[in-house]
DNA sequence: TACATTCGTTAGTGATAACTTACGGTAAGC
DNA sequence: GCTTACCGTAAGTTATCACTAACGAATGTA
């Protein structure tokens, strides 16, 4: 399983996604985070676990309350698979025009 | 729901992220798709349908064959909302930044 | 040391979704 | 017009996942 692949199946998510939402701009504890939302504190407690799991967050500890805020890696290995999908795509076309190409000369040959 | 929420969720799912990536490069039928993979084609089908719905995925009619293809649509929206996350993230970062700023002035005047 | 608070973990349950089998519909070929 | 091939859909089953409840661990405090 690739990093690419926990981050996507992450934000597969709603609610972790809203969790995820919620740390933009400013780092917060799992109880800061639970506040305001209709889902328990265990439950946020677990999609931080799958958010750091694919690198999507990070955490410290402050005391006895534990700090997450974002991580840019997650983001960026997104990024990455959507760049390299690309790129795939791009090279795997133009194998398929060369291909056809190539026929095409044979056939005029 | 949105549509990046659709792309998302999607994504998401291992299987529908095997499919999806089948057709990089070349449009190809249910039957081809399903064809080396694990799971039947009606499997395969339905996970085209969640695909279409998120603007992943393209299909047109080709005699009694389906054929389906990349479409750059969705995959536009989830690099939109990439950006968008990091605008947001940007600006909310900003936003405090400023705050403390003003707290600091309003301590030095 | 004893207590309180906060957070993490585990077990259990309920719901959602993914897979298979079976059926119906549509287009091409004889 | 009948047969064949291909695809989508519906029903049913299985499995996975998210949530709640209860327990345990660690830190700060009296």
């Amino acid at each position: 399983m690739t990093n690419a692949d926990r981050v996507l199946e992450a934000l597969g998510d709603p609610t972790r996604r809203r969790v995820f939402k919620r740390l933009r701009g400013c780092a917060r504890s799992v109880g800061e985070i639970a506040q305001g939302m209709d889902v328990s504190r265990p439950a946020v407690s677990q999609h931080l676990k799958v958010l750091k799991a694919a690198r999507l967050v990070v955490d410290r500890a402050e005391g006895t309350r534990r700090v997450y805020a974002v991580h840019a890696q997650g983001l960026e290995t997104l990024r990455n698979w959507l760049d390299g999908f690309w790129d795939e795509a791009l090279a795997a076309f133009k194998d398929a025009a060369e291909q056809a190409t190539k026929k095409h000369e044979g056939k005029s040959s």
